[in-house]
DNA sequence: CATATATTTTAGTTTATACTAAATACTGAT
DNA sequence: ATCAGTATTTAGTATAAACTAAAATATATG
């Protein structure tokens, strides 16, 4: 088990891309849909990053490029990251059923942190 | 599981840390003994970055602090460590009986060619 | 060929991390 | 209180990573 496995998925940008793809491929520009707050090119650095360390594969379909996990190269980290998803839904469901019972017109966490200095310019399509 | 202990044990520093506490408690000073080419303050920060991550824990011995790791913080990753290591040493050892049997034989002086990594003894020194 | 689409790559910038050196803090002993 | 030993914190620097905008590449189509 190579240890910069670790360093790739320990990347939430790139967990986030494993997440897309896990149960089933996309094209590039798929990926970037599903990631709007980053450039098509960060998207497809991040890609290069993937598949350089064999987590992902890439094919050729007409121009575009579809991308898909190799499960098997993750080792016991392909469960590991199952089981992050799952827990991760599952709060996320609590959560939600919190606020539901709550059914006040404030679901309001006090400080919801906007960590990224709010500037994310986004590219637009051409028209 | 924290998403973030992913990013703490993908730090080979931090690996190095916990391979030095894995089996039993030393102090900062006794870390920083085994991992001479950083400074005692660099160990330090790194501890105090795994004892947020509730990783290590800490322990105060007279004017020493004695660090051991809570391995079952670490949930599924402890076992994929001691497997990464284990590999690791496996194939130290591999490479040790190699050279061993190389040197037994013919210890005679044509160079024998090495892969890279592998640190030659120098003959003589150059005077 | 020219043009449009889809993606990759390059160059430069920002941000995060690891580190060093020095200062500070804590502990036990005198 | 002061000193010596041990550890942490601070301030600054160097390096690596993530990102953006734009240029370049590749592929299909008229």
């Amino acid at each position: 088990m190579p240890a910069d496995l670790l360093a790739v998925v320990a990347s939430p940008r790139r967990r986030e891309i494993l997440r897309l793809l896990w149960d089933g491929e996309r094209t590039a520009g798929e990926l970037h849909e599903a990631m709007p707050d980053i450039t098509f090119g960060a998207v497809s650095l991040q890609l290069k990053v993937l598949r350089e360390a064999g987590v992902v594969e890439r094919r050729a379909d007409g121009q575009a490029r579809v991308y898909r996990v190799r499960h098997e190269a993750l080792g016991d980290l392909a469960p590991m990251l199952e089981q992050m998803w799952g827990d991760a839904l599952w709060r996320l469901k609590l959560r939600a059923e919190l606020d539901e019972t709550r059914r006040g017109p404030r679901p309001g966490r006090g400080r919801t942190r906007r960590s990224h200095g709010g500037r994310r310019r986004q590219r637009r399509k051409p028209s």
